[in-house]
DNA sequence: TTTGGCGTTTTACTATTAGTAGAAGGAGAG
DNA sequence: CTCTCCTTCTACTAATAGTAAAACGCCAAA
């Protein structure tokens, strides 16, 4: 008799589904996020938990989210909650997302500036002054797709890229130098989205909320693995 | 004799500094903190404690953390060593590093002292195990260059190398896929030394001393823009 | 149709984390 | 001297995140 007639996973199924990314994982922990309503599955008539691929999704999220970033499950189903109701999930280290009080963006790369999507919009004149860039230098960045507008507008890493690059020139490093980088950028990028890329193609929320998480984290990775590599080579004996 | 001369705060005036911020703290949990080794404030010779400001800023530090972050405080001790050692802390979910103002580590109370401070050595099991590598990986990111020891021992940046690429391959994402990471890091190696080696050539200690300053900086220059550019080709609304 | 494996609930128990409360006493300023 | 702040120490507490076991139900294959 075939099998995959079945829509749904039981419990046990879905364990060893997780095992492989979650090995703590147990039967217990799993009936346990459902009591406390982290998770809430369909049953068959006679009781039995069926889970759907979203359910599994939205599991590995709260695994996930626990896990790596250690928030509590209160957290997690605060973020869950907002999610369902189509809303971003408030992320963690955010004091509060609805801010209406506009604070005073805190431009220099200061102690925990972490506005994670700090909304920062700055014109064309409020990057150039705020970077200390003259219009020709951005126009050559923007033509090597270091720095493009959203919009009409520039963000946060706009900013961040312009104000090194800025600096570089004072010590006589010009945009043209810098070519390299952008293509280095791109492959990382492209590692990246290999990664995450599965993980979207599921068209939950909780996919895509987890493919964020996924694709934060491996970001800070990269950036951590190629800042450790040129300090590495820096402090080498070997100019 | 005026009192304001001091130069340190009593736990109870620390309290009345926090209480601002941090409406929950109590001078128990002060101790409490001490107690698990997050803060080490001296003491004066008949056993009060003495905060300095560093030991004020260690202290919105965690209690930060543990607020906005919801992290445990095992994993904002780890953070903080982290940080007594020059690294980086793992982020945990973030992709930017919450700097505190930098704590002057000064252990005084030992005789002997290993003035170690940056000056990581760890020999090939202890990077092994401190990473969470395998020797077989090892071996592999030596043949690609990534890491090498220097002498017998291993630095401060092989280990953040080693835990990097460790934590990538938890995703599923192996040494071989990140060669480029090495030849990218390897042009911003030689694009510095293009600017310090006339600096260099001058032979004045002086010089010497300027042309580290002047790598230290557009290494970091460098950091920020790769960084930059990494976070803004994520953000982008791309495919 | 029976049997073994998976599933169910409920209750009780456990470990860890993050503290608090209070006793008993020392230090320091007025 | 006294009052307030500080010290340690021990014991207790609350919340979080589960686990273990008992007692029973469902169902598919032999």
């Amino acid at each position: 008799m075939s099998v995959p007639a079945r829509a749904y996973l039981s419990i046990g199924e879905v364990l060893t589904k997780l095992r492989g990314d979650f090995p703590d994982i147990t039967i217990s922990k799993i009936r346990f996020l459902e009591s406390e309503g982290l998770i809430e599955p369909q049953r068959t008539p006679s009781g039995y938990r069926k889970f759907t691929s979203a359910d599994l999704d939205r599991l590995r999220y709260v695994l996930l989210l626990q896990r790596d970033q250690y928030l509590p499950l209160r957290v997690i189903k605060e973020n869950l909650e907002a999610l369902d109701r189509g809303l971003d999930p408030a992320p963690a280290g955010g004091v509060a997302s609805p801010r209406p009080t506009l604070t005073t963006v805190d431009h220099d790369a200061s102690p925990e500036s972490f506005g994670q999507s700090s909304e920062l919009r700055l014109s064309r004149d409020e990057l150039l002054s705020a970077s200390g860039l003259v219009d020709d230098q951005l126009v050559e960045l923007e033509s090597y797709g270091f720095i493009a507008p959203r919009g009409r507008h520039y963000d946060a890493d706009a900013l961040a890229v312009a104000k090194a690059v800025a600096e570089m020139a004072g010590f006589g490093i010009e945009a043209r130098h810098l070519r390299s980088f952008k293509s280095a950028a791109d492959r990382e990028i492209g590692l990246i989205e290999q990664v995450i890329t599965p993980i979207n193609r599921q068209k939950s929320a909780y996919s895509k909320a987890r493919a964020q998480e996924v694709q934060k984290q491996i970001a800070s990775l990269s950036i951590r693995l190629h800042a450790g590599l040129v300090r590495a080579g820096l402090n080498r004996p070997r100019q």
